[in-house]
DNA sequence: TTCTGATTCAAACGTATGTTTCAAACAACC
DNA sequence: GGTTGTTTGAAACATACGTTTGAATCAGAA
């Protein structure tokens, strides 16, 4: 049994990694680069110094590869965020509500904190992440699912109880537009200084995520239109 | 010459549509449902019914086709939005500036228009739209990149106007965040409501819109916080 | 050492892709 | 009506892919 890890993801540990991790930590570069339809099993085979049968050794398809890495990030992820939102429920007086941006804070920070700990860079990772939500022919794989469920449930109860004047239903809806806030934008940094003919500046990715949080609690806690 | 259009984006108006608009059609939608990379133009073909060959005799190759599908449902997205947007300038009192919400609808409420006019279903449409932010190998045509720069430089000028406290390279940044939300989010509807369990309800397209709009205007209003 | 199960390796298989070819069909003009 | 340039058609081309195969290699227990 190995000694409990203080990464929360980094296939590359080992000091002298398996065949297994090394296809695992190529396919992960590869993929984030070009996109899971694009890399070929010799590209990744290559990059790795491995035979091109040891994928459908170790994992049995490219399918299966894909969904071992997905869930190798989502699921520290998850984890994190629950136990953030643990601590802060925990430490809560009884008699109050959690700020917005504490709870959008343990919502998104997670996913910063495990970009730093990876060996990706910035840019791959947010790639890698928001191929998981917009890759054509995506699906999630089942072992993630219902993560995903219980971290929206308990964020969104969580939200619900902070912002009492807002309908269940724009609740998630709202935490559903920040996901996307944060990973669409991340995803394309270098094209919003295409257009904004580098008007965008480039800043850190601390700084870049407290701009992030600002936004989203601006819209979360916004007034609900009278329409409709 | 035919008479104008009414419509912003149609490929199918012709009544009997010539084999460049046949092709054109398909291909939006398998492109839609499937993606760039995954549909074959044997499938495009079949499905518009003609030759295999014509795809590369009428656009050259594959990718010549899908920049002519980009740049087809781009193009008068980006028109309508600065036709908006100067009107808005036009009727103002030179000595007021225009509300966020007007700024935000101009820039937004194009892409729904161009939805409901389209033959695509809604969700089809939406992830048409997202895979030209998001797909592995995108590279935005030539063509279409002066449009978005001089859509980011008006409405970016517009807002900093009208939220003068604001830093201008926030000001892109936001409007960069507001693109994410409403890309991301009509693109995985379905994903929603799996995490959810059904708890987002189906909002219509229109109701839909304004909750975006409504949290966009939030997060365009955002105080800075004062780190950093 | 010998045997056994797990892993690696080079090669091949079957299939699908984008593209090209070139003859046939068509349309428009003198 | 015949000619010319454009468009369609069926077939083939070259290549790339994910996967499978079966022998070679390795590691560890008997």
């Amino acid at each position: 049994m190995p000694l409990a890890d203080t990464k929360l993801h980094d296939p590359a540990a080992a000091a002298d990694p398996t065949t297994k991790d090394r296809i695992l930590l190529a396919a992960e570069e590869l993929f984030a680069a070009e996109g899971f339809e694009k890399v070929s099993l010799r590209a990744i085979t290559q990059a790795a110094d491995v035979n091109l049968a040891s994928v459908n050794y170790h994992f049995g398809s490219k399918d299966a590869l894909i969904d071992a890495i997905i869930e190798n990030i989502v699921t520290p992820i998850n984890r994190e965020r629950i136990e953030r939102l643990d601590a802060l429920e925990s430490e809560l007086d009884p008699d109050k509500t959690l700020p917005t941006r504490d709870i959008l804070d343990a919502f998104l920070r997670p996913l910063v904190i495990v970009i730093k700990e990876s060996d990706l860079s910035e840019q791959m990772f947010f790639r890698l992440m928001g191929r998981c939500m917009a890759e054509p022919d995506y699906r999630m794989p089942e072992s993630v699912v219902p993560q995903f469920q219980n971290v929206v449930q308990r964020f969104s109860t969580a939200a619900a109880r902070s912002l009492p004047t807002l309908p269940p239903d724009l609740i998630v809806w709202r935490l559903y537009f920040t996901i996307g806030t944060l990973l669409q934008s991340l995803m394309h940094i270098e094209a919003l200084n295409t257009f904004s003919g580098g008007k965008a500046g480039e800043p850190s990715l601390d700084d870049l995520l407290t701009r992030i949080i600002d936004y989203c609690i601006g819209g979360f806690e916004a007034p609900v239109s009278n329409s409709k």
